[in-house]
RNA sequence: GGGGGUGUAGCUCAACGGUCAGAGCAGGCGGCUCAUAAUCGCUUGGUUCACGGUUCGAAUCCGUGCGCCCCCA
């Protein structure tokens, strides 16, 4: 009986051009939907953009073009570019879609009729940066901080929802779920914040100011407030009354600066109000920095991803990103890191592996792969075939810990590497008294890369197809099911192809 | 200002209060020639931020100070 599992990433806002967080957060989503998959669970992967709400609207303005003909542009580019990574997302939402606009509308109604909103004059500060109602409370030294840009001081009347009378719901609900969110540091920070009293919501905004939104269905000269629609992309087509049911998300991705408050407050109280359930965990990711300091479009520091792809493939930065960071903490991001990570871990250790055992393959046994008698294989070989790697691999993908994940895998080859060195197949080949036992070696090695391959391609699966390539096989949507990483003899008598590097070295001159 | 975290080799990080504080990478030496100048073996390198305390025994527990990070204000 497969298990349901609905992973989706936070939506990006189409206000700029895709960089590498955005790129972490959806390649670390494609990591664990892949290995999800691999075992053989009924997977569903949402991502998408959000495009809605005023500074989509100014950044049309400026380019001279309508708000929905910037969104295709800039949703197009990110498309693009998640198609390049390899993400193997079912589906792709964006928030101008007619279903979810229709879907928003209908949530708004349900509440409204419920009596979760109400309409009241309010009279306060306006950040447009942060599109959002800000107080007194948030100046520092009697000024705006930077982040909210021109603030404005307006009175005009707005729809609200009733956000705090859940506020002790939400509260006991999170500590009767120790799971909800991950990690714990951050559970912990949700709780303090919900130690001071949490206001009600302003989910509208009037058409006079800005009409890029979903008008309300009860007040058409309106527009729904950019989070409030955003949010509700995870359920708009997934909702428990559609065919396309996959309610309640088992996982929404989303990154530390998008936890409080709108993904661990407005959100579970939203679905709460709408009897709907919560999702079972929030899973947060930390940030890039680059060089030790925080990525920042005004400091000009941002990291593009589309260099690094184009120069070494997307399965290098995919093992990059997995393997430099753990998962919930903040991590550096280098170029001398990044080309050590390269180099040590994909060509050298990796890469080379599969280089000479198929090359030896070809050149000492015209490239079919010999068989390998079981009655006359040694400790060393034996040791090739243990089940320790995939237990441990999947111990540490369970615990979201996929640097150890690889870590794991790692030592594996390590040890593919020592067994050339210590069967020494150029010195069986000179001796044909010795062919059996190099036989055995090249057998062995050939199965030891299909394993390899099988094992990396929730990582690595451009990398993977490849290797299947050389062996011969065909990729179909079983290949690299995790149980098919167990030893086998499958290849034993087949033809191999002659092997290309699989991450050639790069040049100086080419480096990013 | 309040709360939380953290400080270990050049870098990234491990180490239930218990052998001599470990690993990967980088550096050094040597071997090998199947392989992408790859790989394999050996190896240099630490006042575990500082001071004090608890303990037979502290990187680990407690206190103080310093540094850095995060959340809140």
């Amino acid at each position: 009986m497969p298990q349901r599992y609905f992973l989706t990433t936070a939506i990006d806002y189409v206000n700029g051009r895709p960089h590498l967080g955005h790129a972490y957060e959806k390649i670390l989503a494609d990591v664990m939907v892949r290995h999800r998959r691999s075992l053989g669970d009924d997977v569903f992967f949402l991502t998408g953009v959000d495009e809605h709400g005023q500074k989509v609207q100014q950044s049309a303005q400026k380019a001279g073009l309508t708000s929905q003909a910037f969104c295709d542009q800039v949703s197009d580019q990110f498309r693009a570019l998640w198609q390049r990574l390899g993400l193997s997302n079912d589906r792709f939402v964006r928030t101008t879609d007619p279903t979810h606009k229709t879907y928003v509308r209908d949530c708004l109604q349900k509440l409204h009729d419920k009596g979760e909103i109400y309409f009241k004059e309010h009279e306060g500060f306006y950040s447009a940066r942060a599109e959002q109602f800000v107080t007194e409370k948030d100046q520092v030294d009697g000024k705006w901080p930077e982040i909210y840009g021109e603030v404005v001081q307006t009175k005009e009347p707005n729809y609200f929802f009733k956000l705090a009378a859940y506020q002790d719901w939400l509260r006991q609900y999170i500590l009767d779920h120790p799971d909800f969110i991950f990690p714990a540091f951050r559970r912990n920070e949700v709780l303090a914040a919900l130690e001071n009293p949490i206001g009600d919501l302003c989910i509208s905004r009037p058409k006079s100011r800005l009409e890029w939104g979903i008008p309300l269905p009860f007040a058409e000269d309106f527009v729904t407030y950019v989070w409030f629609d955003a949010l509700i992309n995870y359920v708009s087509f997934a909702d428990p009354g559609l065919p396309t049911d996959r309610w309640p998300a088992d996982v929404h991705l989303i990154g530390k600066d998008i936890l409080i408050p709108a993904h661990a407050v407005y959100w579970p109280i939203m679905l709460k109000a709408l009897g709907l359930e919560l999702p079972r965990q929030l899973v947060v990711h930390g940030w890039w920095m680059n060089r030790g300091a925080k990525m920042s479009k005004s400091v000009g520091n941002v990291i593009d991803p589309e260099p690094y792809v184009e120069t070494f493939g997307p399965d290098a930065l995919r093992y990059f990103v997995m393997r430099e960071m753990s998962l919930g903490q903040d991590a550096d991001f280098t170029d001398d890191k990044f080309l050590q990570r390269y180099q040590s871990d994909l060509a050298n250790d990796w890469g080379n592996l599969v280089q000479r055992s198929l090359s030896m393959i070809v050149r000492y046994r015209d490239g079919i792969v010999p068989t390998r008698p079981a009655d006359i294989l040694t400790p060393l070989d034996r040791d090739l075939e243990s089940e320790a790697t995939i237990v441990l691999f999947r111990e540490a993908m369970e615990a979201k810990q996929i640097h150890i994940a690889l870590q794991h895998l790692w030592a594996y080859l390590q040890q593919a590497n020592q067994y050339v060195e210590q069967s020494a197949p150029w010195k069986l080949a000179k001796d044909p008294v010795l062919a059996p036992r190099l036989d055995v070696v090249l057998a062995t090695l050939a199965e030891v890369v299909r394993r390899v391959a099988v094992l990396t391609a929730s990582v690595l699966p451009h990398t993977s197809e490849k290797v299947y390539a050389m062996l011969n096989l065909p990729v179909t949507p079983e290949s690299f099911r995790l149980s098919e990483a167990a030893y086998g003899s499958r290849l034993e008598g087949k033809p191999i192809q002659a092997p290309t590097p699989l991450f050639p070295r790069i040049e100086e001159e080419k480096k990013a």
